[in-house]
DNA sequence: ACATCATTTCGATGATTAGCTAAATATCGA
DNA sequence: TCGATATTTAGCTAATCATCGAAATGATGT
């Protein structure tokens, strides 16, 4: 939960998430969208790895990073509901929701 | 939106939030809650009003601390829905969600 | 085997953070 | 005004963080 939130508080990474809802994209093609320096971005990328919000994948010389919507999902409204915000739609969601919680 | 996440990812700051759930809450009684001296308090106490998540008002001696609900839920629902998370539910928290965002 | 490309690790630096004790500020009651 | 109570500020330390350039790792193609 913390290492969610940590994550979360930087623009950049929060940046990062935002480009990876598009789809799966390398470190490389993340990194150019940035000012900061790759070693940088190989930080940031392991915040988001330790946090669990996202995944990797080996592709040849490149790193995919594919978003895990789910942990993000599970972490924010986990902690909403606990203060009655964040409301419930249907059955499905309740069960999905129900079930990890970093 | 940077400030909001960096306070919710501390988890004394996290539990302070849900203590002043159940509503308003002098520093020195919500301190009393927890390990660590009333100074390290007093500096979280800082960063939840420095992320607008509390507001106080001096009453006597005491400092009361409210909840700023609205806030914890703007940003996290803010940010969930640029996501696609975290649905709505009727037109009237519809409106309520568009007004602001950190 | 070698050169190249993609990414991460290493080592350093300056900034920020959480924590403490001691001191300052503010309010109240006697 | 004095003393007690509530909270914050000041000053410090140790730890963590974002950042960099340089070096190391890993995979591919020649």
């Amino acid at each position: 939960m913390s290492t969610v939130f940590k994550a979360l508080s930087d623009p950049t990474r929060r940046q990062v998430l935002q480009l990876l809802r598009k789809g799966p994209a390398s470190a490389g093609d993340l990194a150019d969208n940035f000012e900061v320096s790759k070693p940088t971005m190989s930080a940031h990328f392991a915040v988001l790895r330790e946090a669990n919000l996202v995944h990797t994948e080996k592709d040849g010389k490149s790193v995919i990073y594919h978003l895990n919507l789910s942990v993000l999902e599970d972490a924010l409204m986990g902690f909403a509901n606990t203060f009655g915000i964040g409301v419930e739609r249907d059955a499905q969601r309740q069960a999905s929701k129900r079930k990890t919680l970093t």
